[in-house]
DNA sequence: TTCATCTATGCTATCGATTACACAATACGT
DNA sequence: ACGTATTGTGTAATCGATAGCATAGATGAA
């Protein structure tokens, strides 16, 4: 249909050149008021759009950045998005998303990918896998920031912004003691991943803390699905001595776990506790509602983006900012006789 | 660091011309094999990257396309997302998303960014509000592929991919006659809504299909949440003739409505039986798992970007195909006394 | 009046890759 | 051996916008 038109056609509209018309639409200092605003209005009048492509091209920043996610469909990791959306947007940033699906070479590929397409940025949440870091330090070289988020992996000059697994656990784990819980069980899912780690140390941290014996056999490792979450609950409660809360690193963990214990006849929040991690969507419409820690998709997408702005603008080469985030219990009745839900608020904190 | 390398520098370094090291790259057959497979093994060598900002300035493909929703963090929207992610990475196209917030100048506002940033195509689900049409006839006059998907308007010369709402109504409404309900009401949103209306069609064609009194008072609008829900079921109940199921339109209004029948210690499904609309996550893991009508949102985010990539390839202007996708029926504990769950589901972790 | 100083605009190269066209060098047919 | 095909590369324009340098004309100071 109608060619879009260019700088070129309104500089021939209007028997000028074509910088004229550049310079008048970007309120070059040096053109005559009347020039430019003829060559606004003729602009309006003929449609024009700056071809942000050939801007790109020219100024090296294309104004895109990549954010990167194992699935764009897991809530959290969705949610993460959203808030780095409503940051870069209103900078003038489109967001393109890629997932890796957990492959470690797939996320090697996509980002080689998002490079070639020449992003200002790029955004990302590790998959498990990932050992091989050779692809992250090529976007290093190439001078272009880079910003974990989540989930990382230590390397010089990269910035991330996490929430503080170990106060999230620790925070949780505190709550049951409180709730006058005495033989806390902890469900965790693999250990060799830094946010799980951390939720175990804050757990058997908080034990310590209370002058609470910390047992091993309490500590049960699991797939993050409801069927695991059930067998591991099992397997708890045939112990000689069973727990009397279970402190789960995952929510379908904690959700496998409650459903397991009513079907034995088990009453939560009287006769058993559990808090889960992560504050999943459904854990707030059971019919028990689970307590769970927040991580707080939102402000870490939102956070992760300005961080990255901050990159941009600054000169530095290789900025390595760590921010963490602080979690947020959500006490529901899963593990208080106390109805109301109850949040602990908490804002961020940076370092 | 090291500044990228361009076709100039290879051709500097071999001693020949930009033009030969791009036809090299190309596969140009006017190209001798010799200096192909130097040219590409220097290429390797200088870590040569293609800059797919200038492709796409040369080109006029930017092999980007938009994605504009109202929420990304909606569970429904970002699996249509990561549908649409899936079809079209594999053919090198980057997948820019964007979100409405459900406001309508804003969705204009978006079109415009996407169009200025030379995006290949549009894959839209519009706001609720939308009625002026002038971006969306932009797109076209530009001579774009525009599809809708999920939420969409009438608009010559767009396709769009939907799901059959009304069949998926209809399939509700059959299935609790079947279970052996003769009173069935209706939760709906906003019959303004091209998706609510045919959903109540639906529903309303199932009961005349089978005999049954259509009952104007059964049919409760309300708004999409828990706490409507509750209040819907509570109105429904205190009818003189009162009813014995609910179709909602909405899963949130169903649990809403459950929780409400529930607490008056009504028994489900023995005694009344409900059935949801949209298959939200949450109704697979209650305790009482809700049956739901899942509109098969990775299959319609595969499908709008199938579409969108015939209408590129074609050289037609203005292609208007509709697919309607067949939604399918998760008979779950809420309707049927058959504990046997038909459905297509694998939660895992969160992060 | 005259030379220096602005002002407003034009000219042209540039970002990196592609491609129509041109042409030299070789190959081939009769 | 001579004209024609074929092969492999170079030249230069192009995509659209920007910006450094150049310059015509206006303004101003002495």
């Amino acid at each position: 249909m109608s060619k879009k038109t260019t700088i070129y056609d309104i500089a021939k509209a209007l028997n000028v050149t074509a910088a004229t018309v550049s310079r008048a639409l970007n309120n070059n200092p040096r053109i005559s008021e009347a020039t430019r605003q003829l060559v606004l209005k003729t602009a309006k009048k003929m449609n024009y759009k700056q071809n942000q492509l050939a801007v790109a091209l020219k100024s090296g920043k294309s104004k895109n950045v990549g954010v990167i996610v194992p699935y764009i469909d897991r809530s959290f990791f969705s949610t993460i998005i959203r808030g780095i959306e409503e940051e870069l947007n209103p900078q003038g940033y489109h967001v393109i998303i890629c997932q890796t699906l957990e492959d470690g070479k797939k996320e090697s590929d996509t980002v080689q990918n998002l490079l070639n397409a020449q992003v200002d940025g790029i955004l990302i949440s590790i998959t498990r896998q990932t050992k091989n870091l050779d692809h992250f330090q090529q976007v290093l070289n190439k001078n272009i920031p880079l910003i974990f988020f989540d989930r990382k992996t230590n390397m010089k000059g990269v910035s991330s912004v996490t929430v503080d697994d170990y106060q999230g656990a620790y925070m949780a784990t505190m709550h049951l003691i409180d709730q006058g819980c005495s033989k806390i069980a902890h469900l965790t899912v693999d250990r060799n991943l830094e946010i799980y780690e951390n939720r175990f140390r804050g757990y058997k941290q908080a034990l310590i803390d209370k002058g609470f014996h910390f047992e091993p056999d309490y500590v049960v490792a699991l797939k993050s699905d409801i069927e695991a979450g059930k067998d591991a609950a099992k397997k708890l409660l045939d112990l000689s001595h069973p727990p009397d809360a279970i402190f789960s690193a995952s929510d379908f963990g904690a959700l496998g776990a409650i459903t397991y214990l009513k079907s034995i006849g088990r009453q939560i929040p009287s006769d058993f506790r559990v808090v889960g991690f992560s504050n999943e969507p459904f854990t707030q419409f059971m019919e028990l509602p689970i307590s769970s820690v927040d991580q707080c998709p939102i402000l870490m997408g939102k956070t992760a983006a300005q961080v990255f702005l901050e990159q941009i603008d600054s000169k530095e080469i290789h900025i390595e900012k760590k921010v963490v985030l602080k979690p947020t219990l959500n006490i529901r009745k899963s593990s208080s006789t106390l109805t109301v839900e109850v949040q602990t608020s908490n804002p961020q904190s940076t370092n």
